[in-house]
DNA sequence: TAACATAGTGTTAGTTCTACACTTAACTAT
DNA sequence: ATAGTTAAGTGTAGAACTAACACTATGTTA
């Protein structure tokens, strides 16, 4: 018990990386193979999702299915929408693919959806049997499923998360520039800020500590470093920073 | 096809209610009879909800339930949770009580959850066999399963939604005065507001049409009704009100 | 016609928002 | 060494918004 398969229920993971540039997604490649010759007949992506096992936690099934296939793990996951429409795996090619990796196309497939906003360059992706990789948010390929619908569902969670929750704080580096905090909004909302607003606005919170270190190795003036303070943010949580999208 | 219980999916409905007084919420009778006796063991409360129907979308599942549980039909529900640890009904009580009702006590159960807003008193609950009726929040009796989690989880959904869809419209009343709307915020966030900047503040939504009705049979003043205007909602829809937490 | 109850209205001081341009500090190329 | 390049870092003024505050208006009821 335990490792079987839960033939109904599947997680879904949108796992956003900021590079200090953009935005990007983890996908994994869908390889739909003709099983007499081999041949391959379409390779779009998914999102890293997976059915879990049959009395395991949501929670725990999202952690250990992203690990699975991309080799990340104590990622904080935010659960944030769940699909359940049985016409979702329904169209021709979704149900010859499920008959050719050995699921019953017939079943209803609930999928539960968590996302989570990660630093791409503080994270390494392995596991590569299915070459799972970033891909640029304004450049996807195409997306297998509902996983195009599950991805702006994601995005708009994303925005909201940032709206109330002003850092994203599970989510940042360990320390950062106020640059590279600015830029990170600039992306998610797709929107410029002015430097000195963003700023006096950011200087408000408590909770964001300025270090003594500074940026090394930059061909320019180097920036000071900031840390998340989570005992000062617990104190303040009610200051909602008003980033209109 | 399309009748049979899913075993392993349901859904839970968070009906909140507003009277112009405070918030309430559709609580449904769980009687814990003892199989030889007839005797009441348990008589605790839960929220109106149910499993799914295989093949069943959740969304229409939900409508269902809700319909099938309260008589309340065409309310909008909005998802905000989906709770999945399979400890979650693994206690002594619950395991009983799943046995009583025929079901097995044994199976994972992932529960989709949906939360609305109403007007107690444009709505009318029927269906009395497990006796449903409005439960002021304040006041709340035992609450079977984990639904007092997901009660939590649902006044947060709601208040946020208040938060970024300024007056909750899908749920609003079809006509109201600024009072019971004001009274509306101050219940959901369980605060006190300045009669006069509320109005203030709302004067600058177009998309609150004030009518030339008033309000009629009341033992003073009668105040003006206003009306949520979709079509300027939408061309507005960034402004954020902000009331905070 | 007086008492009651809720509707409805303005001002001021403090805070936040927006728009806008120059100097600084490190590195790089000559 | 020096000039050029790059991004960091900083202030101000006008507009908009927020918070705090008390009285008049309009209907009903006794």
């Amino acid at each position: 018990m335990g490792k079987e398969e839960h033939p109904n229920i599947s997680v879904d993971c949108v796992i956003f990386g900021f590079d200090f540039e953009k935005l990007n997604v983890i996908l994994i490649e869908r390889k739909l193979i003709e099983p007499d010759t081999g041949k391959r007949l379409i390779n779009d992506y998914t999102l890293p999702g997976a059915h879990i096992f049959k009395d395991e936690p949501l929670k725990k099934a999202a952690q250990r299915i992203l690990y699975d296939l991309t080799g990340l793990h104590d990622i904080y996951l935010e659960q944030f929408y769940t699909v359940g429409d049985p016409a979702r795996l329904k169209n021709p090619v979704d149900q010859f693919w499920l008959e050719c990796i050995g699921k019953d196309p017939a079943e209803h497939v609930v999928s539960v959806c968590y996302f989570s906003l990660l630093n791409c360059n503080q994270v390494t992706i392995q596991h590569k049997e299915r070459n799972p990789r970033w891909y640029p948010l304004k450049d996807l390929p195409v997306l297998a499923f509902d996983h195009a619908h599950i991805l702006d569902k994601a995005m708009t969670a994303l925005r909201r998360k940032l709206q109330y929750e002003p850092i994203g704080f599970e989510m940042l580096p360990d320390k950062f520039t106020l640059s590279q905090l600015q830029k990170l909004y600039e992306v998610v909302f797709d929107t410029t800020i002015d430097k000195r607003n963003f700023r006096k606005k950011i200087a408000r919170l408590k909770y964001l500590v300025q270090l003594d270190e500074k940026q090394q190795g930059v061909s320019h003036k180097p920036a000071r470093y900031y840390i998340f303070s989570n005992e000062e943010y617990k104190k303040t949580r009610n200051n909602i920073l008003n980033f209109t999208i």
